[in-house]
RNA sequence: GUCUCCUUCGUCUAGUGGUUAGGACACCGGGUUUUCAACCCGGCAACAGGGGUUCGACUCCCCUAGGAGAUGCCA
C-alpha cells in the first residue's frame, strides 16, 4: 500500500511551489490507490505562525487536494502534529545514543560560530568539528551534573560513501567526508526536521517521499539515520523547485505567491491546479487541459521533470481564462459574488435581488475576462446607481459632427421605442436598417450607441447588452446622451 | 570556498542514436467583426559551449560555462 504524506512546517501560509509539491504526492497516492498524510511539522517554535495551519489545510482543500489521515481528522497514527508528539522523538534520539549511534554535544551555539568563521576565513570545509564526539564517560558526567545545555547530534561515518536512488534523479552519491553530524535534539528539547520527518515516516509507514529538491542535500544523512534505527528507507522523490520569472525564488515583486494571494486575485482553483501541475509534470506532447480526476489517471513519478521550472503569469492568465468560459453563468456568479461585493459594486442583498439580472449579464462578459477581480469593472454599467457616460467625447466618433450624432441618437431612440419585443434580433434589424437610412459607417453608427448605453467605447456586443438592459434603460440612456449633446454643443 | 543537482524556442514542455526537432503560452501577421474579447488560419523562435563514443548524436561519456540547492540548535 502506498503511502505518501505533505509535511509542511507552518511558518507562513502556504506558497504555490509548496502546494505544487503537495500535489505531487497526493497524485502518486490517489494514482496508485494509495494513502495521502497531512503532516504539521511544527518543531520550530521561533517561526511559529498561529493561522499557518489553518490557511494550509484551506488552501489544500480549495484545490481539492484531500488527506486521509491529518490533524483535524486523525487517523491510525495519531497525533499528526509534531509538536504533540515531542516525546517519541527524544525516545528515538536516546535509543540511537544507546547504539552508539549518535551522542550529546555541549558546544555553546558561540563556539559553533566561532568555528564557522574561521573555517570560512581559511577557505576549509564549513561544519561542526566533532569536538564532543568522544568525550570521555566524566566529562560527559559532569558536564550533566553541572546541567549543562547540549544537544543531541548523529555520529555519520566518516568514511566511505553513502547513496540513495531518486526516483527522478537516479542514484545520487556523496562521499561521507562531507557529510557532517547532524543535530537531532535542540538544546530546548524539541526535534529537527531531520529526526522528527524521519521518525515520523517510519512510524507513519511512508513508503514514498515526495519532497522539494532543497531536501536532496540532506537525504544521505536520512538514509545514515534510516540506518542508525536499523530500518528501511522510504522511495525517495524529490521534485524540482518552481522559480521566479528571471530566475531566483518566487517573491511578492513578482506578484502572488501564496495559494491565498491567487484565490484573491480571481484566479479559479482548477486553473492554478491545472497549471502547477505541468510546471515540471507532463503527460504527452499535446494535452493541456487536466482536471483532477484526468491528473490522478495520469500521474506517474517518471514522467516528473529533473530541472526546475519557471513561474509565468501569462500562462495561469489564459488557463484561468479557458476555465472561467466553462462555467455556467449560475457558477461565475457565485465565483464572482466576493469581487462583486468587495469593488462596492453591489451588497450581498443586492446581488440576490439582481440575480435574474446578473445571470443574463454574466455571459456577455465571460469570454472577456481573465480575472475574476475583473467581473466589477466590466458589469458596473449595467447598473444604473453607477452608471454615467463615461467618455463622453466619444459620443461624437470621427468622422460625424454633433448634431450628426445628435440626429443619429434621436432617429435610434425613436426606433428603439417602437420595437414591441426588445430583443437582440428585433434591436440588430433596426440598427441595420437604420444605417442603410443613414448611409453612416458602422463604426459611426455604433459607437455614439454603445458610449450612450454603456458609457465606455469597450464593451460587450450592443445588440446583446441592449437586449440585458432592456428598453426602458436603453432609452433612458440615449435621452440622457442627447440632453448631454444638446446641453453642449460643442465638444471643446 | 566545498558538496550535490540541473541545462531543448522568451516561458512550460514532447523527444530516449537516424524527426523538416512536435505542441502550448507569449509575441507578430491575417481572417471573422460592432468596440474589446473569444474563435479560426499563418509566422517568429530552441537542442548552453567544447571534446569524445558511433556509420550516425538533442539523445551515451567527459570537461567547461551558466543556473539552483545545501553547507543552521530553519524547515
Amino acid at each position: 500500500m502506498v503511502r505518501t504524506r505533505f509535511a509542511p512546517s507552518p511558518t507562513g501560509f502556504l506558497h504555490i511551489g509548496g502546494l505544487r509539491t503537495a500535489l505531487f504526492s497526493y497524485l502518486f497516492a490517489r494514482h496508485n490507490g494509495g494513502i495521502f498524510i497531512l503532516r504539521i511539522e511544527d518543531t520550530d517554535r521561533t517561526r511559529y505562525i498561529e493561522e499557518a495551519m489553518t490557511d494550509i489545510m484551506e488552501s489544500l482543500k480549495w484545490v481539492g487536494i484531500e488527506w486521509d489521515e491529518g490533524p483535524d481528522i486523525g487517523g491510525p497514527y495519531a497525533p499528526y502534529k509534531q509538536s504533540e508528539r515531542k516525546d517519541i522523538y527524544l525516545q528515538h534520539a536516546e535509543e540511537l545514543i544507546k547504539r552508539g549511534n549518535a551522542y550529546k554535544c555541549f558546544c555553546s551555539q558561540e563556539r559553533l560560530e566561532k568555528l564557522r568563521e574561521e573555517q570560512r576565513k581559511r577557505g576549509e570545509k564549513i561544519g561542526y568539528d566533532r569536538h564532543c564526539r568522544n568525550l570521555s564517560e566524566e566529562d560527559i558526567k559532569r558536564y550533566e551534573s553541572e546541567n549543562k545545555p547540549y544537544v543531541i547530534r548523529l555520529k555519520a561515518p566518516l568514511s566511505g560513501e553513502t547513496n540513495f536512488n531518486d526516483l527522478i534523479r537516479g542514484k545520487i552519491t556523496v562521499s561521507n567526508e562531507t557529510l557532517d553530524d547532524i543535530v537531532l535534539i535542540k538544546s530546548d528539547g524539541f526535534p529537527t526536521y531531520h529526526l522528527a520527518n524521519i521518525v515520523d515516516d517510519h512510524l507513519m509507514r511512508i513508503t514514498h517521499v515526495i519532497r522539494g529538491e532543497e531536501w536532496i542535500s540532506s537525504t544521505p544523512k536520512h538514509v545514515i539515520l534510516y540506518q542508525s534505527f536499523g530500518w528501511e528507507p522510504p522511495f525517495f522523490a524529490h521534485v524540482p523547485v518552481i522559480l521566479a520569472p528571471g530566475g531566483g525564488k518566487l517573491s511578492k515583486r513578482h506578484g502572488a505567491t501564496t495559494v491565498k494571494e491567487f484565490r484573491e486575485k480571481g484566479y479559479l482553483s482548477e486553473a492554478v491546479l491545472n497549471f502547477i501541475a505541468l510546471l515540471g509534470w507532463s503527460y504527452d506532447d499535446k494535452t493541456e487541459i487536466f482536471s483532477m480526476e484526468d491528473l490522478i489517471k495520469y500521474f506517474t513519478i517518471e514522467k516528473i521533470n529533473k530541472a526546475s521550472a519557471v513561474f509565468s503569469y501569462d500562462k495561469l492568465d489564459w488557463y484561468n481564462g479557458v476555465y472561467i468560459r466553462k462555467k455556467s453563468p449560475e457558477e461565475l456568479l457565485e465565483l464572482g459574488k466576493p469581487f462583486i461585493i468587495k469593488a462596492d459594486l453591489l451588497t450581498e442583498d443586492e446581488i440576490e435581488a439582481n440575480r435574474d439580472y446578473l445571470l443574463k449579464i454574466i455571459p456577455l462578459i465571460q469570454e472577456r475576462i481573465k480575472l475574476l477581480s475583473e467581473i466589477p469593472e466590466k458589469i458596473w454599467f449595467f447598473f444604473d446607481r453607477h452608471f454615467e457616460i463615461r467618455e463622453k467625447k466619444e459620443l461624437v466618433p470621427k468622422g460625424l459632427d454633433i448634431s450628426q450624432a445628435l440626429d443619429l441618437l434621436k432617429k435610434a431612440r425613436k426606433g428603439l421605442e417602437k420595437i414591441e419585443t426588445f430583443t437582440k434580433d428585433n434591436i440588430e434589424e433596426f440598427i441595420r436598417g437604420l444605417m442603410e437610412e443613414t448611409g453612416f459607417k458602422t463604426k459611426q453608427i455604433f459607437m455614439p450607441l454603445r458610449v450612450a448605453v454603456t458609457g465606455t467605447r469597450v464593451s460587450p456586443g450592443l445588440f446583446e447588452t441592449m437586449e440585458v438592459l432592456g428598453k426602458k434603460r436603453v432609452l433612458d440612456r440615449i435621452s440622457k446622451a442627447i440632453y448631454y449633446l444638446e446641453d453642449r454643443k460643442s465638444l471643446e
